[in-house]
DNA sequence: GTCTATACGGCGATAGAC
DNA sequence: GTCTATCGCCGTATAGAC
């Protein structure tokens, strides 16, 4: 059995997910780690930090391997810039690719997250903190696989990504239904190669001087 | 002053769309309304019973006005199909207009669907019962633009656009810090062309035979 | 339709023994 | 590090007078 400490971790960081901050209690949190709820207070300030420490734990190594991926393409074109396709690639791609080889680790994180990206209360707070240094290495490549482009467009065409990208993290099993059983949620294989394609082709339409 | 239930309705969904349904509770939702708790248990069965109605209160109209817009962009076409950037714009067309015309009146509305989309406990099934009737007869309308295209590349399209969509509707500011002020999260004017011209051009590139 | 008053349980958080 | 016991507050919901 892990330590008490990941036990907790592993407990919030599902319920949180599935249910928002303020639809779980300590005590839901505890029992599912199995541990008494005084516990919780031993390792951890607050409910409130917590939840900090839930965001904290995964996110560095997330970033890292994206960044260590957009690096790579880089390397690949030492004399002219990489496609807005491998751009994208390099930001989607390590995630999804996580996602679905272990799915039992990181599909919490990532549901948690999707709802963060989509919380009008603090979601554009916490997302800018945790990932834009990181995003904004990534619009400096795409400014240069698409030169003269208007940076409003740019922007503008990075929001769809992040939420066509958050959506997919969100599992919600909407697109089962919509699809009659055709597609799943939860088959991230399918959106790896669809979704760089898809955005790629938005970008460089929206983004042509 | 309006009657107590529209009051009690506003009150609620400005409150769940900031908070989420377990975020708020009913006295918050009735000191914003001006109005006595208990009345709440006057106008509504519970808590869940009022969230419900909120949900109610606008998805029909907002539903009719793109089943007409669709219908306007098929009745310009009697002899040939309609372009997929003419159907996707009668999809988000609509709604965004709205949004940038009535702010005040609908951008609470549209913050909760965006949270709703992206909940994995029950964004699927509430996102299906209330929205992929209409959503169906967008999609006919995407397969006969994009013959022979692959029915899954279709779906998973549409979840990108969906995604997209509702991450606008969340304004959380985001892209006011990651521009550095350039671009705004409620400047939805900024959006209304750009998102079908970023969207089609994904739909095209995904579903091509 | 609106108010006062209240029931009862769960909440986050802490003190202190071991 | 882990437990028992407890505090005071706030949650949803209801009864009943006006």
């Amino acid at each position: 059995m892990h330590p008490t400490r990941e036990r907790i971790l592993d407990a919030a960081e599902e319920l949180f997910a599935h249910h928002g901050f303020e639809g779980v209690s300590i005590r839901q949190i505890m029992t599912k780690a199995e541990a008494d709820v005084s516990l919780a207070y031993y390792h951890f300030e607050s409910k409130k930090d917590l939840f900090d420490q839930v965001m904290l734990r995964r996110v560095e190594y997330l970033n890292e391997i994206r960044l260590k991926a957009l690096e790579e393409v880089e390397k690949r074109h030492p004399d002219d810039e990489p496609t807005v396709e491998e751009i994208i690639g390099a930001f989607t791609r390590p995630l999804l690719s996580l996602l679905a080889e272990d799915h039992d680790q990181w599909s919490h994180y990532y549901q948690l997250i999707a709802q963060i990206n989509n919380s009008p209360d603090r979601g554009g707070e916490l997302m800018s903190r945790y990932f834009d240094p990181l995003v904004s290495r990534f619009i400096d490549a795409l400014k240069r696989a698409l030169p003269d482009s208007d940076p409003e467009d740019l922007y503008w065409s990075y929001h769809f990504l992040s939420g066509a990208l958050t959506l997919t993290f969100a599992e919600t099993g909407r697109i089962d239904n919509l699809s009659g059983g055709a597609c799943k949620s939860t088959d991230i294989a399918s959106v790896i190669d669809r979704m760089p394609a898809f955005l790629a082709a938005g970008f460089r339409q929206l983004c042509k001087h």
